[in-house]
DNA sequence: TAGATTGTTAATCGATTAACAATC
DNA sequence: TAGATTGTTAATCGATTAACAATC
């Protein structure tokens, strides 16, 4: 079992060695990489061998190889759709990123309640009622649901994600979803990120003091 | 000096103490929140220690008082103005979120370079020309900025906000921001997210076979 | 072969949990 | 005073870093 701190990690060397990619590198040392991203050479090869180590003594990383395997470990070699619930302006916005679909992320549906949302078009995708749920996971493959709504009812909709079927949300609401152990949730709770930079911002501004 | 282990649990601490509050609990017990929270009472005793402890040896802690002081831990208490830089989906979705205010992030300003956005307003603000950036900052009292841009202007708007004073960015663009040491930078990187949630789903789902 | 650099084991460090004495 | 529960020390666990043998 590979630990979060990991997994945690692959999107970021993913990111780098992107870059490193198109930027036309072939091969990279632990030690080059890590000058690069800012973490020691050690931890690196210690977490690329957590997956059986992609790198040649001697020699070091293949980029373009091992740029391969992170996306598949990661799961961008398939394809992944996905619905938003709660067509609010960060649903919308969501719906709009174009880039998701470059990994492989696919929208399919977007839902919300009120009546002055639903039948707008985000990315060509008509606002549902959020009544049509249940139906268009029933007659749709989707992986991912993403909900983008206030906490009040953020609870009922994953209860009705998941039996629909969900297995993976990406929960945006500022709420623990109480969801049954086989069901996975990534959650973005963006103002517990707003008030850590707060807190480091007053310590800094104590200081200053 | 205290991890960012500890600070990270802060926002969700204040947020269940804030639920209580609201339901009009009164006292609580490390044993009862951490039934709650799903932690253990070990660490919540230990994360309050750090600061100094706020509890009362045979009764628990008071929830009014226990939000009120994690509240001023995360500077809370005092406004903190901030601006967006970037007015797309995203940076709109941001500048009409209403919960940063009542929680002191009060917003001041939206920039964009694209001639069709400017002008346009986000929650009765003017979306400014980006070009007004450093003369805004030069007039204005802004703590945080927001960068909500793709990562090829990312960098050196970081710069450009530094050079104006800024000591606190809420990166939300896919790039590790190179700002001087004593600049803080909170990043959330959506598609990281996203890769862990997607990490997580292919093991499942190759489990599942 | 010699040099470079990985893969991997061992050492260290930090964070979490357990235990219990202090005290309300 | 007795019971409850914190604050705090000690033990454990896991993650990171260092070291080095394996090998290209």
């Amino acid at each position: 079992m590979i630990s979060q701190a990991v997994i945690g990690r692959l999107p970021r060397y993913y990111r780098y060695l992107g870059d490193l990619k198109d930027d036309g590198v072939e091969r990279i040392s632990s030690q080059e990489l890590s000058e690069l991203m800012h973490v020691t050479a050690s931890q690196i090869r210690q977490d690329f061998n957590n997956f059986g180590g992609f790198g040649q003594q001697g020699y070091g990383y293949n980029v373009e190889y091992l740029y391969g395997e992170i996306g598949k470990l990661l799961g961008l070699d398939k394809k992944h759709n996905f619905v938003i619930v709660g067509a609010g302006n960060l649903g919308r916005a969501l719906g709009n990123y174009l880039n998701f679909e470059r990994r492989g992320f696919i929208f399919k549906g977007i839902f919300d309640k009120d009546p002055a949302i639903i039948g707008r078009e985000v990315r060509g995708i008509k606002v549902r009622d959020i009544s049509e749920l249940d139906e268009f996971l029933a007659e749709n493959d989707v992986d991912i649901a993403v909900i983008t709504l206030p906490k009040t009812n953020a609870v009922d909709i994953a209860d009705r994600l998941v039996k629909g079927g969900i297995r993976a949300i990406w929960n945006f609401a500022h709420v623990d979803l109480p969801v049954p152990s086989d069901v996975l949730v990534e959650n973005v709770h963006l103002s517990d990120s707003l008030m850590k930079l707060s807190y480091n911002l007053s310590q800094i501004q104590k200081e200053e003091k």
